[in-house]
DNA sequence: AATGAATGAGAGTTCATTCAT
DNA sequence: AATGAATGAACTCTCATTCAT
């Protein structure tokens, strides 16, 4: 994710620069949701005048969809295929509940994300791809793990992948629910699972 | 301007048009969001000249928390006094999923709120009364529900509790992981509350 | 034209102001040409703020449909239908002389128009039109004059209605020729034309 | 960057380049006239870089300058001093003509001049000059004409040269009376000019 | 000789809000 | 109680121009 190959060099302009006014505007879309985003702001945030946001990116859409991108990206990294089927859902629950306590915006952001795929089919077939792809690594943990013993056999692994989702996915929104309570969902949810407390 | 009867309660202006008022920007938050909400849209919703929101509603602001109000108090037709604490549990997962099948907007707006509330403490202060009663009145159904022996007894009940609301609240959000995947959350919620004692 | 009549009301607001802002954008645009025509200075020139031109008419371009009108109307008012048709020939030929005289504003906007005309056809079909009612009325009133024993009747009407419309034209372009020559023009067609020197 | 051929004329840059980028500017003015000449649509339609238009010329109206000697160059092709002056006059209004349709460009950008011109005293004074000349030329021919008994003699050479440039200058903007009246115009022309005694 | 990156100034348009009626 | 007219402030986006390389 960091190596020295050379940037992709999409579009104008440098890769670094590209990332630089992303990351500004996944911060303010943190800060002050879609509702708030201007491009001016971006543009202070990054240090650049906001015809250089302009000329990296045509339109704030465009800018926006650097930011789905992203954002999708912090996400996946929580899925590290190490150790036993258990041991990479109990750590994938882990790494989720820490991405979004040192992260919160990475929360906030997919929750602006969640509301805005309403009304925007791009962000809604991206959102749908990414829950594809996380339910169908969960349901194989969760097959896997039961095969192997680790498990209570007798899940219904498709439901119990959904419940999962459900769980780490009102994390994003800590307000939804109150932050507190959302820990002690996911300890519920862990000891439904594990039958013990993890951690 | 020159009438004889008597002004009726709040302030200037009539509880009915206020009301029309609050629906439609309601309306227009579920469907647009915040980041789409236009005072003009509201009052050509409301069939009403721009002007005339301002009469009632001196500000945007002031509007939206019409709206909350609103939207709380549809969520609060979910919990019915009726039956044992076990079928007053399962009537509110029941309630709340046909609330937000039936009328989908109610889990927009929600999530709309949910969201804001990040930046805006007075409606952070009102979803966190409305999430602390809800907790309670779970936590307190479980209770009473696990000692006549209708529920397995070993449960934490603040913990179950918080993990009845997440998945619930997913629900608000249907893109969050998919509509489909959020009934499978429910009923996967429902075995392990209700059908079988685990370990 | 100023009568008492009430004023069409079409659009938002009234004729009036609507009619002050057309003939701000009007002179804005003889004076600096559709290249230099700022909406904001069409809203200073009316003493308005600049929102205010957009309450009247939502965009630039129908805000210079309404100048299209206005031009076209300044123009129609050379063709006066009185005196044998030879003298309406005449009058009309000093009508537009005076018009362009006193009014050189009108002939930079006509100039101005029928150069946008080639990318814009809407203004095209304007031109068009009224261009059809200005050669059907000379070539009308050419063979009047010529059957009633006024002109010479070998000229064929269709292109000696050319050769005056292309000189008028042109004089309303100063610089095209030279203004001084404009005139020389004019005086050498009503020579041709009469056989005399007119005025 | 490490040339041994020695530097072209005219200041920095080689004279072809700068040809090209004027002919791009020019095309530019016939299609989309002043009110869309961008400095990056010159640049892609020659080849190059935005920075690089500015190398050739600091700034965009340095280039329209170099467009107007372009035009008016285009325009001097059409007095050729063959054959006797009745038979260069009527060269000279075919060529006018064969110009106009050939190259209708030409006639959309010496629209646009004149039109800039009243804002513009640089291409004013270049119009007025070649107009002189222009005028003077058809006065010319048509003074030795009529004393070669080729046209009438009665004539005012000045008014007769002015309705030739008239005629001709309207052709240039095809929309302003019609494509086709254009043409019969200068059949009429034509006929006064050369083919009957008038009276 | 030529360019990619960057920008200040300004474009048309939008919007919540005000006010006289 | 209700509105048409009007506006200040701010929005996204554009453009001629500059400059280091």
């Amino acid at each position: 994710m960091s190596q020295t190959e050379p940037a992709p060099k999409r579009g104008p302009g440098q890769e670094k620069r590209r990332q630089e006014l992303v990351e500004a505007a996944f911060h303010q879309i943190a800060e002050r949701g879609f509702e708030g985003l201007r491009t001016r702001d971006i543009a202070a945030r990054a240090g650049v005048n906001i015809a250089t946001v302009h000329y990296y990116f045509p339109t704030k859409e465009s800018l926006i969809g650097g930011v789905v991108e992203h954002a999708m990206a912090r996400f996946r990294t929580t899925l590290a295929p190490q150790g036993s089927p258990a041991d990479q859902l109990r750590n994938h629950l882990r790494a989720v509940r820490h991405l979004l306590v040192d992260e919160p915006e990475v929360g906030m952001v997919m929750g602006e994300l969640a509301l805005r795929s309403a009304r925007d089919e791009t962000i809604a077939a991206i959102l749908r791809d990414g829950n594809d792809g996380w339910h169908r690594a969960i349901r194989g943990l969760l097959r896997h793990a039961a095969k192997a013993g680790q498990l209570r056999p007798e899940s219904d692994s498709d439901e119990v992948a959904a419940l999962v989702m459900a769980t780490l996915s009102t994390m994003t929104l800590p307000t939804m629910t109150g932050a507190a309570r959302n820990e002690q969902a996911l300890r519920q949810l862990e000891r439904w699972l594990f039958n013990q407390v993890i951690d």
